[in-house]
DNA sequence: ACATTGAATTTTAACGGTAAAATTCTAGCA
DNA sequence: TGCTAGAATTTTACCGTTAAAATTCAATGT
């Protein structure tokens, strides 16, 4: 790969002028800049980021931590972050967490070691005061779906609390009052915060919540077979199950249909986050709108404004979910 | 952030001794070692990867274009690709290419300026000719889901065209002899091979192909329903339907339910990849399975056992789809 | 014609590391 | 004791770019 150094040779101009037209900022003239530019196509110069980086410290790239990279909901999220970004010339590095606290941090210090501009991170197992001590560091960080006290400014979150309560809220008002939850795990804060809602929700109308109709899933399709299968087998009685996701949800209505439930006839089911697929379950879920996507494209706009100097974005730090009702939830008869 | 200058001095050793400690390998007195990993630690010293990078030319990291973030399909094949190599310390670049030609030059050019050890490609709007070019500069290039003439050992493939086949075949083998066909788009090499396939099928069992039973979807959701209503605007008859992923099927799926269809006794369908939801849909889907996540740890084995010099790996480069009945197909009474 | 000035351009020193070449140490041996 | 081989360590140049400081250039006003 040709470097700044041949094309200034080939241009016969020095090195500095080579970087002035590649920058496009300062003052070059127009016959300079016509030589310099020919001699690049000429060489098919490209210029070398790494050392762009090393010597302007400054990346063009933003860094983000997600916990997976499959998943209707990590993708929903990349996805609305890439497209914002790219749309503004900057390139995005993506690394996963898994969850598990030292691969986070690892992550994260690959991401600050390659000098990323700015990081957006969708972390669950490492702590607050992690994070805190981490926002002290030189890379401006923000937050996805998690809101830490004192970092307001730099948290792009929804209220899962408020989701968790329309949810229930919403089967109360069909007439349910024999509710089965099922949860996240409960490491991650938006799986308390859901739970904290249904929790509220079922308090403010006077129905007792009961351990026998919990039950900690793990976000996946599995999570709401198992659950389904434990209420089953310990013989609870309930006109309704709730799950904390979407995917749960999905594994729980394949499993009542395998176990001969008519749904949602036997038994009415609501999600969480209405990823793409809730309208091809059957009977269509009715979910909790978790708006990601959009959020995904708000850290980014945080990241334009805060970083890139990108004026007249005005930025929402707290976003709503809303219920989103489709067949398989009905009044109790 | 501390650098490699300030460890040498609190060590008081020289920058090359720390500069070996790092890279682990070569002599260092254990006394001289533990000196300067003291100096680290008081420090918090992290290598800075971009310099290690820009001066060492190799990254420890390899980039990754796909045309997409989300998406269930891209999404297990990250997922595979990222696993492997982050098992054997090596990180990941992201980005995408969005099927379009430019972008997808673009994402290449970033991941080759920021000095990928390797990169594994997923593109679909490039030439052939570009890509056999590409192939001849210095960054070692690999292919995925894709074939290229004389690149053989750079790919990892699924031979599409015998998915095609098979799922055509075992529709014919319910009975069915009228079949309607949602193709994914034609500019892509998966989506005409998987058509050729299904030809063959027809083929071989003296249907004849009609364009009237043939649609080009978009892939996603929407091209199902899309095709499905079209083929319904026009009148056809079919007893069969075969979409060309699994997507498709399930905008089918859900259309024809809206539209007072009985499954799978009214229409059968199947798709074709076999992703995670496709055991979620009503009935329950059969589909071709597509080893998506399979290929992704392999295609970063071929880079494990090329780039980073792991030997006593098997390399497997190309992979074959296998019929996973389900229910959404039934033999036509 | 000649300072003056501001724009255009070049020189030079970083950025934070690596790696080859050069040097210093340390033992072992004649 | 003096020499030497091999290990440990340091010196030095370089990776490809940016940016501040220095220099050259061209036009302007007097």
């Amino acid at each position: 790969m040709a470097t700044i150094y041949e094309v200034s040779k080939l241009a016969s101009v020095s090195l500095a002028t080579v970087s002035r037209v590649i920058n496009k900022n300062s003052r070059v003239s127009d016959k300079t800049r016509k030589k310099v530019l020919d001699a690049m196509t000429e060489l098919g110069y490209r210029p070398n980021s790494i050392a762009q980086s090393l010597a302007s410290n400054r990346s063009n790239s933003v860094g983000i931590l997600v916990s997976e990279l499959h998943g209707p909901f990590f993708g929903q999220m990349m996805a609305g972050i890439e497209s914002e970004l790219r749309a503004a010339g900057k390139h995005v590095i993506i690394t996963t967490g898994h969850s598990e606290e030292d691969k986070e941090k690892d992550g994260i210090e690959f991401l600050i070691s390659r000098n990323c501009d700015a990081i957006i991170l969708h972390v669950e197992a490492v702590s607050d005061d992690y994070i805190i001590e981490l926002c002290k560091g030189k890379t401006p960080i923000y937050l996805m779906s998690r809101l830490v006290d004192g970092l307001d400014e730099k948290c792009i979150s929804l209220n899962n609390e408020l989701g968790g309560y329309l949810a229930t809220e919403s089967v109360i008002k069909q007439g349910h009052s024999t509710i089965a939850y099922i949860a996240g795990p409960q490491f991650k804060a938006d799986s308390k915060d859901r739970l904290a809602g249904h929790q509220r929700a079922l308090a403010e109308n006077n129905i007792a919540f009961s351990d026998s109709l919990y039950f900690e899933g793990d976000f996946k399709e599995t999570g709401g077979s198992d659950g389904l299968k434990h209420f089953m087998d310990n013989k609870q009685e309930f006109s309704a199950l709730i799950c904390a996701n979407d995917e749960m949800a999905s594994g729980a209505i394949t499993y009542a249909r395998e176990q001969g439930f008519s749904l949602p006839k036997d038994l009415s089911i609501i999600g969480f986050d209405n990823i793409i697929f809730a309208r091809h379950t059957y009977p269509k879920l009715t979910t909790i709108d978790n708006p990601v996507n959009l959020m995904g494209h708000m850290a980014a706009k945080l990241v334009l404004k805060n970083i890139y100097q990108q004026k007249n974005i005005s930025i929402t730090h707290s976003f709503e979910p809303t219920l989103i009702t489709r067949d398989s939830v009905i009044c109790k008869t």
